[in-house]
DNA sequence: CGGGATCCGGCACGATACTG
DNA sequence: CAGTATCGTGCCGGATCCCG
């Protein structure tokens, strides 16, 4: 896995023994950064899970969240490209939150991570988890 | 790929389709407290790189970096298991570290993560890449 | 009902200086 | 060399009030 030679860009394959650390970092920083936040993964996950949600659903979905927080954060999904907003011109508003396609193709990204997540050897300085 | 119907608690299979939105989120969000900061790629793809390295090495690898956020970000990297420190009991003191085996393990998630991202469709919104 | 603006507090981040 | 201590600051997240 490890390599030491040094590579001259951005690998198309996307495989991290192919770029520089730094390249890969930021790479990974970068699409980090469009996930970190308070509410991005519970919301993420809920329009995963239903597929389509209101604001008003979304925030009853999701006990805690201000609408400041929901609406910022939808925004900003939503800049990201990973989540799409359907506004209905209706005398009571009606905007409608769903996942883009890309923002479907990041599951399996989840997935990995939940599951190496879950691989987490109990670490020595862990609480026993006794009766 | 949707699922409607009530899941009872933590999938062992860790996929997402087999939990609970909020259990998802939460699992994944755990994971990915672990690696936000600052710098905390920066050092797990400069240790994946070279497999093992000083503190003054890190420090040197990474322009910008203070002593106090690389040795903090490096201590929650530990605390979470995801680095190992090794200290030499020398006269000119001597601290390696390296990435944990499960911290290696994490590597095919931030690849699936970094390819999710290179697949990103050039948003609507994106300056266009003109000459 | 959906969306926004403003104010505020805490903490992540950071610069600098000091120590074993 | 490998940290620690202290201080400062910006931005994130939250409460509260306001608008279409």
């Amino acid at each position: 896995m490890a390599r030491t030679d040094k590579i001259v860009g951005y690998s198309p394959t996307g495989k991290l023994a192919d770029v520089t650390p730094d390249l890969a970092a930021s790479g990974v920083e970068t699409a980090f950064r469009m996930l970190e936040g308070r509410w991005k993964m519970v919301i993420i996950f809920h329009l995963f899970d239903r597929q389509v949600l209101r604001f008003s659903e979304l925030e009853r979905a999701i006990p805690g969240v201000s609408q400041k927080m929901l609406i910022q954060q939808l925004r900003d999904l939503e800049r990201d490209g990973i989540v799409e907003r359907q506004i209905y011109a209706q005398v009571p508003p009606k905007v409608e939150y769903r996942l883009t396609d890309w923002g479907q193709a990041m599951c399996p990204a989840l997935d990995s991570l939940l599951e190496w997540a879950a691989q987490k050897p109990a670490s020595p300085a862990d609480p026993a988890p006794a009766a």
